[in-house]
DNA sequence: ATGGTTAATCATGGGACTCG
DNA sequence: CGAGTCCCATGATTAACCAT
């Protein structure tokens, strides 16, 4: 107690005057709970697991259970414990199992049976095995690459079924949507540093322009829609783009601007003034910046830029 | 000693930039 | 174009701390 006088800093009850108050909090949580919840709603419908699963369904009433039976063992599967396991349950082997010829057919498959194995992207990437481009149909699997791929997942899902001893009619869902729902859990971390950006650097680059310091800003956009496909097809790395301010007329147009980036997923990437400073605010590009000193670090620019007595370029 | 709180640590997730 | 890395972030678990 006397310790906690000395240091000056309150340690468990009284909260700074400038402390969010309990309501706020509520507020910011629930706005938080609706903004990742929709997120997360329009991924998983814009990644179209219904056609993955109806497609299973297909497969389920129209494959061969001799052939499975036989082939099981190449497949990555174990005969005698999984298939039985299944098969007094009464499920049908595709539901939870993959044959390389369905997987050469429907390379999309390969996304429900890796959710299935309860792997990431990430982690095939990791092991060599990634199966991603096949996923979203950019490219034909070779029967080779099928049968290794398969052989992996089968052999993983052989042995969470083990590992439990039963399956039931919904596990499969369960299993698929648990992994989704992690998946995109990372994309929503993802937003979470980007909105925060967009939300700060909006604010910021109307500044800069109100005070007639702003000469353009550099940026990226991912598009409207979390739109899979496109995204991958458009492989090609968005390509960075420019505004300047010799575009712009008014405030209000550029405000305008900046909302129509914001529904596009915008990330900025650079911020010039007229003075010729440049905020480099992406993190993840290796800047090349002239006369690297302690005199030009961001921190330092940005004390320069918001003074007031320091000048920008009339234009 | 006990029970309740915070503060680190650990294992992971996807996105994106670089380089060969 | 793929591999290697870094970046922003989460939840569970463990460790440290605190009041009773």
């Amino acid at each position: 107690m006397e310790e906690e006088q000395m240091t000056g800093i309150p340690k468990s009850s009284a909260l700074p005057p400038f402390a969010s108050t309990l309501d706020e909090i509520r507020t910011a949580v629930e706005r938080n709970a609706i903004r990742r919840g929709v997120f997360l709603i329009n991924s998983l419908q814009a990644l179209g697991v219904n056609n993955l699963v109806s497609r299973v369904a297909e497969l389920s009433s129209t494959y061969d259970k001799e052939e499975w039976r036989d082939q099981a063992d190449k497949w990555g599967i174990d005969p005698e414990e999984v298939l039985s396991i299944l098969d007094s349950s009464k499920v049908a082997y595709p539901v939870f199992f993959c044959s390389p010829s369905a997987i050469v057919e429907t390379p999309q498959l390969l996304s429900y049976y890796r959710n299935l194995a309860m792997l990431s992207n990430k982690a095939m990437r990791d092991i060599k095995l990634s199966t991603e481009r096949y996923e979203v149909s950019l490219q034909a699997i070779s029967a080779d690459q099928a049968l290794v791929v398969s052989r992996y997942l089968n052999s993983t899902i052989s042995n969470i079924i083990l590992a439990r001893g039963t399956v039931t009619s919904q596990l499969a869902s369960e299993m698929l949507y648990t992994n989704i729902g992690d998946s995109l859990g990372g994309v929503w971390r993802n937003e979470i540093g980007r909105l925060a950006y967009e939300e700060v650097l909006s604010l910021l680059i109307m500044h800069l322009y109100q005070i007639n310091r702003l000469e353009y800003i550099k940026y990226t956009v991912k598009g409207q829609l979390v739109d899979i496909e496109a995204e991958a097809l458009a492989k090609q790395r968005p390509r960075s783009q420019e505004l300047k301010v010799s575009e712009i007329d008014s405030s209000d147009s550029l405000q305008n601007f900046l909302n129509h980036l914001h529904t596009n997923r915008v990330k900025y990437q650079e911020i010039g003034l007229h003075n010729g400073t440049r905020l480099c605010v992406d993190r993840q590009i290796m800047w090349t910046l002239p006369m690297v000193s302690e005199q030009n670090l961001a921190p330092i620019w940005l004390l320069k830029i918001l003074d007031p007595r320091i000048r920008g370029r009339p234009s």
